[in-house]
DNA sequence: TTGTATTATAAGTTCCATCTATAACAAGAT
DNA sequence: ATCTTGTTATAGATGGAACTTATAATACAA
């Protein structure tokens, strides 16, 4: 044995077979083909002289010596990992780079205009994008580095992300100016449910969770449009006598009038979710910190 | 920053530049040529966007950032050398490998033959090949892995090397059967520095343990013969009347007579020395431990 | 057994770390 | 200063290892 003859780069594929168990999903999170994944398994299998995975149902289910070699491995890893972040300066005043953000549902719209107007002071050069990827394929995107920040409800919990909260809100029912319904100062459940609504989701299939609260009651509402742009929103509100149900901050934000919805509901919540790789990667930090702040303001307003 | 993107293979040439501090001496260790270190080392400095290391009259000394960088890196390596050395099993009944090892001065031909029996007997396919390496070497030849072990008085100290006392014995003067001398029971010391002696050494120069100590004293003797091979004296020492001031060991091993030396001198020992690296690697412990036995009843005859 | 996921193998290609050779450099000696 | 010795850095060429695409083998569920 020795580690000048040993290619130290096939343990950061070992590492990501490991939490894969699928060769051909770590080759996305490695940035290479299934087969190249395979070769260099191979050759692991060689080094340590044990198979390491083994192919079953369940994917490549690993063996007892790879559960024995993971932690030192992961370690490893780590420490690697922090003499380069360490030693990383970043200077968001000149630094130049983008950042992928994952920004599923009604969260963009919020968001964004204030965060790029932060950048533009303070980190003129740091370019934004954001992409929508779903919630079972947001851990593998981030693990591959193709996204480096996820906004989402706080549901699924993947060992190697980190999440924060970052922003919750109360939902309320939205209509027009004039519309009758705002005599009464305080909708009942009957109220509601002879309103036409407007429902918001870029996601294809099912409930919201206004829809999914309703339904727990035994309830069930009249959905006359499903969008799935929140930009249209504003504009049938105040064309029509539909409502929509979604956060107080929407109505604050386009002046337009609310009312308390006629039943509980657990209000919106969004956690920042990003790798664990980029835990202590500076520039990944002050980003981090920057869309908390920003999200702040926002709460407050 | 991406794990994926870099080359891992690079920190282990970083590890022993640190060592060395010397490119031309790390290429020997590595197995590679000095300017292939060079060029690592350029891309370890565009990686940390740092100069790592600077020409010097010292050498190459290495900057902050390095110094901020070692441990986590040796504790890296450290940890991925584990990964190997804990699951490699070894079984000396079978295994087939060769051990080398530096062995200087006059403790080969008492180790070996001991060796090379245990060795027939419980590890039929294991080798044994000797060097011998010069003192300022032995550090750099065992990093380097082209010597597994070194026994040699406990002198030098490099930080990476390990010891263990493996043998001790006290200095004896010893002459042919029917030699004059041995009239006598107690030798003075005008006895003995009337005396002709002989005086085995690989080195070619200087001082042995004997000469330095009789230096100390102001007095020096008179040394007829300088040998190279401990195996010529004894036909010398029982072919002349010179006398040969050795272990006790070698006296008992070859019956021949011996008195006290006439005055006092600290007893020769022996270290095994290993590099760290090798610490868990369950061949060599297994070596180690062997000739740690093997010597062991070497000192009881 | 057929179909749908996978993983493994094969053959070809590209790229990059290494090599040899040489230049540039640092520091002490003359 | 200039030479000498011990280094490190650069240049250009090359070989081999790891990647790619394409395809075969495999596992398992329907």
């Amino acid at each position: 044995m020795n580690l000048k003859e040993t290619d130290l780069n096939l343990f950061v594929a070992f590492d990501v077979i490991y939490n894969e168990r699928n060769l051909t999903k770590a080759g996305q999170v490695l940035g290479i083909t299934q087969p190249a994944v395979s070769n260099a398994l191979s050759r692991l299998r060689e080094l340590f002289d044990d198979e390491l995975f083994i192919r079953s149902s369940k994917g490549m289910v690993p063996t007892p010596v790879a559960h024995q070699i993971i932690t030192d491995v992961r370690n490893a890893l780590f420490l690697i990992q922090n003499t380069i972040a360490e030693t990383e300066k970043f200077d968001p005043s000149t630094a130049e780079l983008t950042f992928k953000i994952s920004i599923g549902d009604s969260s963009e719209y919020r968001l964004l205009p204030l965060l790029i107007k932060e950048l533009a002071e303070i980190a003129p050069n740091i370019k934004v994008e954001t992409f929508f990827v779903s919630r079972k394929d947001a851990a593998r995107e981030l693990a591959a580095g193709n996204v480096d920040f996820s906004i989402d409800p706080p549901l699924q919990s993947d060992p190697h992300l980190r999440q924060e909260k970052i922003y919750e809100e109360e939902y309320v029912m939205i209509v027009r100016k004039d519309h009758p319904i705002l005599k009464k100062d305080t909708i009942t459940m009957d109220d509601y449910l002879d309103l036409s609504h407007i429902h918001i989701s870029n996601r294809k299939t099912g409930f919201g969770q206004v829809d999914m609260t309703l339904y727990k009651l035994g309830l069930s509402r009249d959905i006359v449009l499903r969008a799935q742009h929140f930009l249209v929103a504003p504009y049938v509100v105040e064309q029509s006598d539909l409502a929509i149900t979604t956060t107080k901050g929407f109505a604050m934000d386009r002046n337009l009038p609310w009312r308390k919805l006629p039943f509980d509901i657990d209000p919106l919540v969004l956690h920042l979710y990003w790798h664990e790789s980029k835990e202590s990667d500076p520039s990944s930090r002050w980003m981090r910190d920057l869309m908390l702040k920003t999200y702040g303001k926002l709460q407050k307003s």
